[in-house]
DNA sequence: ACGTTATAGTTACATATGAAACTAATTGCA
DNA sequence: TGCAATTAGTTTCATATGTAACTATAACGT
């Protein structure tokens, strides 16, 4: 009997995956490197982490939100959520309050220093999302929004 | 003096990012949906993580490469194949000798059990991709590998 | 009213990941 | 040659992340 750990001869009828045209391979390589890019930016200089520039990105959009609202605006679990809202808070970034009629809820808004951090780091986000969709004329613009919006549908 | 930690009034002058519509961030819920949706089918059935699996991936299709060649080419970091890579060898479904010129580098190659993983699980990838573009007609996907290939330049 | 169920959020644990230090082997060049 | 600099790969350590269990509060049904 064959050893099992041996390499195996290699046969025609294995299809192996072509990593560099798959799709969700492509989607994972641009995600990371886009991404990383940004929070190149923002990390070392405020010791700031996505989930947390997130968690302050919507904050700014809407005011008052729950630790529930936000992880559903940010598509993250609530427990990472809960872990950067506690070192937002504790380091004064966000102010927490708890909601009159709902002692479970926390009504959650950007402090002063907050809102500095966003008022820098936001303009450099937009510059780094131009800066990608440059490689694009206004065409392939016009598709990719088209096309991002109905891959992300429901 | 104002408490630093108490809410800051909302100015008109902020301009917060709209999350929903910014790129990077649509990139990286899209990639998350769809490589969790992939990784779903074959996590539990093989105990296989999407590191490991992409690692099965490229040995499925280059023949002899070494560690360093398996991070090329998965674009992962050289710790990640390591870690992989042992896994995979003690599990039986990757064969690692050592190159007859240079110590240092590993040759590697699917032993029997891991072609057959892989030919399981392979089918099942490009299913769900193909599920995917399901959402998109003909001209939207012929779009996007257009746009994907201009992204990843380089 | 009161017990069951659901919800908001945190904690604990186990696993994943990344950066840097480390070992071993090879290369380059004075 | 022989010694410094590179390269392949692993280990270590610190941090991140996900699942499940837990606490506290509120809502629901009878």
């Amino acid at each position: 009997m064959p050893n099992p750990r041996k390499p195996a001869p290699v046969g025609a009828e294995h299809a192996p995956l072509e990593l560099e045209h798959f799709l969700p391979y492509r989607l994972s390589i641009l995600s990371n490197t886009v991404s990383q890019a940004i929070a190149d930016d923002y990390q070392q200089r405020y010791d700031l982490s996505v989930t947390e520039w997130r968690v302050m990105a919507v904050l700014a959009r809407f005011h008052g939100l729950s630790a529930r609202e936000v992880a559903e605006r940010t598509a993250m679990d609530k427990v990472a959520v809960s872990r950067a809202l506690a070192r937002l808070v504790e380091a004064g970034r966000v102010h927490r309050e708890t909601h009159g009629n709902d002692k479970r809820r926390s009504v959650l808004s950007l402090t002063e220093a907050g809102w500095l951090i966003h008022d820098d780091v936001a303009p450099m986000a937009r510059a780094r999302e131009r800066e990608v969709l440059a490689k694009l004329d206004a065409e392939e613009q016009q598709w990719l929004t088209q096309i991002l919006d109905k891959l992300l549908a429901h």
